[in-house]
DNA sequence: TTGTTGACCGAGT
DNA sequence: AACTCGGCCAACA
């Protein structure tokens, strides 16, 4: 009897620890994963914090570079990272506008991992953003510095 | 453990 | 003007 329950018991529990084990199509980046072990960490967790603060400062109907983003988070050399973020962005808490990210040239180089292949294109015309051939037109004007805005740095002398 | 691969960028052929 | 080549640094194989 009392055996039996425990049995019944273990069984639940094996199914339990299971079944939740779905959840994870790909890995977390350290940071937003957790990592308390190394300290080092943390400097992760703020460049991330960093990047998605700034890509959610992006206005609607901007967009913004990857490099862009990289100087203004103090990686200038390291605009590849910013890209490895924005694949956990949408995982991000609130969301990031992933979509108002594009490359120097103005190139939708990352529409191919939303949600459809048109999604990012779709998101951008939705704003007012003209894109042909996956490339925002007049990304001068479009383009958005995001060391222009937070802090009024200085002008010039 | 070492090597390859990126949602990139800028300088140098 | 088109192309290659390092540099960046975490994730995978």
């Amino acid at each position: 009897m009392v055996i039996a329950a425990e049995m019944v018991a273990c069984i639940a529990r094996t199914i339990m620890k299971k079944s939740p084990a779905k959840k994870k199509p790909v890995s977390l980046p350290p940071a937003v994963k957790k990592t308390v072990k190394a300290k080092k960490a943390k400097e992760d967790e703020n460049f991330i914090d960093r990047v998605y603060a700034i890509v959610r400062k992006i206005p609607r109907g901007r967009a913004t570079s990857y490099g862009a983003i990289a100087e203004s988070s103090g990686i200038r050399l390291s605009a590849r990272m910013v890209g490895w973020a924005m694949h956990a962005a949408d995982r991000a808490d609130p969301p990031v506008p992933a979509h108002r990210v594009v490359n120097s040239k103005g190139l939708l180089t990352g529409a191919h991992h939303f949600a459809t292949p048109t999604l990012m294109q779709e998101l951008l015309e939705n704003e007012g953003i003209k894109v042909v051939d996956n490339q925002i037109q007049d990304f001068r004007t479009v383009f958005w510095d995001p060391a222009g805005e937070p802090k009024s740095k200085k002008k010039k002398p």
